[in-house]
DNA sequence: TCGTGGCAACTTGCATACAAGCACTGATAT
DNA sequence: ATATCAGTGCTTGTATGCAAGTTGCCACGA
C-alpha cells in the first residue's frame, strides 16, 4: 500500500482536463459572468480540437455555468439571483437534514476534521487567500455531511450551488473579512462537541441565511454580473483571454 | 391563449431528441439495466450521426444512468442501492423541508391540483397504465413543491432519483396493485386541507420512507438488475435492440 | 484435451470538414 | 442625416474519417 502510485483510474482525457480548466476559470471568476466564449477561440487556447471543449461547454451548461444559444455564441451565466435562492433552499434542507438525523456520540475523527478545517480556515483568512479559504469551507461543510454518513450528498449540494460560488467570490473582490463565517463555523462545531445536535442544527442554518442574505450586498455592489431577470442578450464580442 | 402553438424556443436538435429519447428508454426500463450499448448501433437506428448520440450519451453518464468504459463500450447503468438510497435522502430532506416551511392558508389552486392528480392517479392505476401512472406520481410531487413555492427545486429532486425511479418501475413487472401509494398521497393532502402541516410532513415522511423499503423487495425479486457493489463487467455482446 | 498466442473486429476519443444561421458592418438610397 | 438592405465573417450543429486500445475468437501447439 506504500509503494501504491495512486493511478486509479484512466489518465484524465483531453474532456477531462477541458472540463476542469473551464469549470475552475468559471468559479474562480477568471472567466467573468457574462463573458462571451468561442469553442474555437477556446480550443485553441487549450491545445485541443472543437470535440473536447464543444462537450466541456455541454457539461456545464448542464450545471447552469454556460448558456449555449444555438448559431449565436456560448456565454459564462450572469449570476441568477433566483437560481442562488435555490440552491440556499436546497443546501439548507440537505445539511440541516443531514446534521439533524446525526446522533451522539459523534465520531472523533470526523469532529477533528472539522476542527482541522476551522483552523486553516482562519489561517487562510489571515493571509488572504482566498481559493484555500473557499476550498476549506467546502471541506467545512464536507465533513458535516461525512458526521451523519451523508457525504455522497455532497454531489448534489455541489452541483446546486455553483451560482451561489461565484456569487461569494464576487464579494472577496473587497477583501472582505470573513471573520463573522468562522465565527459561525465555530458555534456549529462546538455545539456539536456539546452534543446537542438541535442547537448545532439552528446554528448552522442562521449561518447559510448569513451567507445568503450577503449575496443581495454583492449584487448591489457589482450588478453588471447579475441578471435583471431579462434574457441574457447575445453580443458578440471579442473574446476574453483565458490565462 | 386558444390558439397560441407555444412554440417558444428553437426547434429541438438532433442532440435534444436523440437525449430524450434514450434517456426515456432507460428510465421506462426499454433499454435493460447492464444492456450493452453502441455509439454507432444507436446513430444508425435514431438514424444521425455519433456526434448528437455521443453528446447524449454523455448527459445521461452525468446523470448516473449510463456508464461509459473508454475503448470498450457504454452500459446502461445497473440499479445501485447506494444510489438509490442517496436519492431517499436528498428527496426526503427537500420534499420534507419544502412542506415544513410551507404555511397555511394554502393557495386553492395547488390543493386542487394535488386532488385531482390523486384521482387521476387511481383511474391510471385502475386502468393498469403504468406509465401514466407514474406521470401523474411525479405530478403529485411537483405540485406538493409548488404548494410551498418551492418548484424550483423539482429538477434537483428529479436528477436524485433517476436510479430510484427505474427501480419502481421494476416493481410494476409483477403488476402489483399500487393502492397503497396512492392511500399514502391521500393523507397527505387531507392532512394539508386540515392545515395541519406538521401531520402533512409526518405522513410524507412515512410514504417516502415505504417507498424506499419496497426497494429492498424489489431487488430481491430482481436481482440481476441491481449492482452487487462490485464494479461493473464490461462485457461486449450483442446490442439490445431499441423499439 | 487444454493452454496459448495472434489476429480481426469492435469500441470510444479526437480531429476536421461541411452545413445552416445569426449579427454586425458598410454602402446605398431616400 | 437617417433608414434600409445586402454582404461578410463569425457562431454552433452535424457528419465523418482516423487513431488508439480492448475484447473475444480461433487456430496452433503441447
Amino acid at each position: 500500500m506504500a509503494d501504491d502510485t495512486r493511478s486509479e483510474g484512466p489518465p484524465p482525457s483531453a474532456r477531462d482536463r477541458a472540463l476542469d480548466t473551464l469549470r475552475r476559470a468559471v468559479i474562480t471568476l477568471e472567466l467573468k459572468p457574462g463573458a462571451p466564449l468561442s469553442e474555437n477561440e477556446l480550443a485553441t487556447r487549450l491545445a485541443v480540437s472543437r470535440t473536447p471543449v464543444r462537450e466541456s461547454l455541454l457539461l456545464l451548461r448542464e450545471e447552469g455555468l454556460v448558456e449555449v444559444y444555438p448559431q449565436v455564441g456560448s456565454f459564462v451565466s450572469l449570476v441568477d439571483p433566483e437560481r442562488v435562492g435555490q440552491a440556499q433552499f436546497i443546501r439548507e434542507a440537505i445539511e440541516c437534514t443531514s446534521l439533524a438525523q446525526a446522533e451522539p456520540p459523534f465520531s472523533p475523527e470526523h469532529v477533528a476534521d472539522l476542527r482541522t478545517a476551522l483552523l486553516a480556515q482562519r489561517d487562510a483568512d489571515a493571509a488572504g487567500d482566498h481559493d484555500r479559504f473557499f476550498a476549506l469551507d467546502e471541506e467545512f461543510h464536507r465533513a458535516l455531511l461525512a458526521l451523519a454518513g451523508r457525504e455522497s450528498a455532497w454531489r448534489t449540494v455541489n452541483a446546486a450551488k455553483a451560482h451561489l460560488d461565484r456569487a461569494r467570490r464576487l464579494s472577496l473582490i473587497d477583501t472582505r473579512p470573513m471573520g463573522e463565517l468562522i465565527e459561525q463555523h465555530t458555534r456549529v462545531v462546538d455545539a456539536i462537541e456539546a452534543g446537542d445536535p438541535a442547537a448545532a442544527v439552528d446554528a448552522l442554518r442562521s449561518h447559510l441565511r448569513a451567507v445568503f442574505d450577503d449575496v443581495e450586498r454583492i449584487r448591489a455592489a457589482t450588478p453588471e454580473y447579475f441578471t435583471d431577470g431579462r434574457p441574457q442578450r447575445p453580443v458578440r464580442r471579442t473574446v476574453t483571454s483565458l490565462k
